[in-house]
DNA sequence: CTATTAACGACAACGACGTTGTCTATTCTA
DNA sequence: TAGAATAGACAACGTCGTTGTCGTTAATAG
């Protein structure tokens, strides 16, 4: 129940952190108009970037397959945020480009982002703030980000 | 592909302390004999405890359904980590405990995590490592895990 | 220039995880 | 003692990931 031994902790506080930031942004965003936005979109609008990907490009971007990546596509199209065309150069590929609205929840999640860091900062101090986060700069790869979070963790 | 505004690299390095720390412990855990351990499995054998409980406890505990601390109690089982048992004093409950090889589990991930403590202080120190734990108290809830992880995030 | 190889996207099947709903058995309570 | 509440099992459903297959199109080797 409780944290007994103490290297138990650390990454359960990490991990914390990390839902604390996310839920409070999706709480947020919610009440900007993207009810229908969740955790991991954020983290695959922003692998799409503003040129546009393919599925299979995304798949490799974000370690996942290429099917996975097209289902994710798919359900960032139904709600709005993504759009695919084919690319008149190679007929075979489909581009995944953001829409205006996928646009607005990137820009409102950094204005969000910024904010919750801010009241970080005045829970903790600026300068502690930065220690930390140049702390995990250290202890963490630069690799990016990979999606398979949910398979990780619990299949 | 990068993390352009500033307030995006926080959560993200979160995260990925996060899940350095569970893939290193699950790699060693690999090494001394136990494979099959997945990141929630330590998390819901520490949430079961010494005295053992019962799935409708346990989806309490973890802030999941009964149903679904259920299907995790039968994977568990099957790998050996848990055993369960009628409670002779209510027919209607089973109780769940760990077994010996449950138990082995927590016991080397606690040491694991510890190592590995120790490793992020040899390259921060000791002592930002200790304040780095301190601030992330203060800006965490004092909430237990929640176990819904693979659909809160994906989902 | 043609034939083979490689790449993209779509479809289906599968297992893991979560959910809600239903059902029986047992215990508690009014 | 009758009725309400609880524990657990079972089924159905939707989502997410995987691998495997297939048709189409592009690149490349002969």
């Amino acid at each position: 129940m409780s944290i007994d031994p103490p290297g138990f902790e650390l990454p359960l506080r990490l991990f914390l952190g990390f839902r604390v930031l996310i839920d409070e942004l999706h709480a947020e965003l919610a009440r900007q108009g993207h009810p229908h936005a969740r955790p991991m979109h954020g983290f695959v609008m922003q692998a799409i970037g503003p040129e546009g990907t393919t599925a299979v490009e995304l798949g490799r971007t974000l370690g996942v397959s290429k099917q996975a990546a097209g289902k994710t596509i798919e359900t960032l199209e139904r709600i709005g945020y993504v759009e695919r065309a084919r690319d008149p150069r190679d007929t075979r590929r489909k581009i995944v480009r953001l829409t205006p609205s996928g646009v607005d929840v990137l820009v409102r999640s950094a204005q969000i982002f910024d904010d919750l860091r801010a009241r970080w900062a005045a829970v903790i101090g600026e300068e502690r703030l930065r220690d930390l986060e140049a702390d995990l700069r250290k202890v963490t790869p630069h690799d990016v980000f990979r999606l398979d979070v949910p398979g990780w963790f619990g299949a």
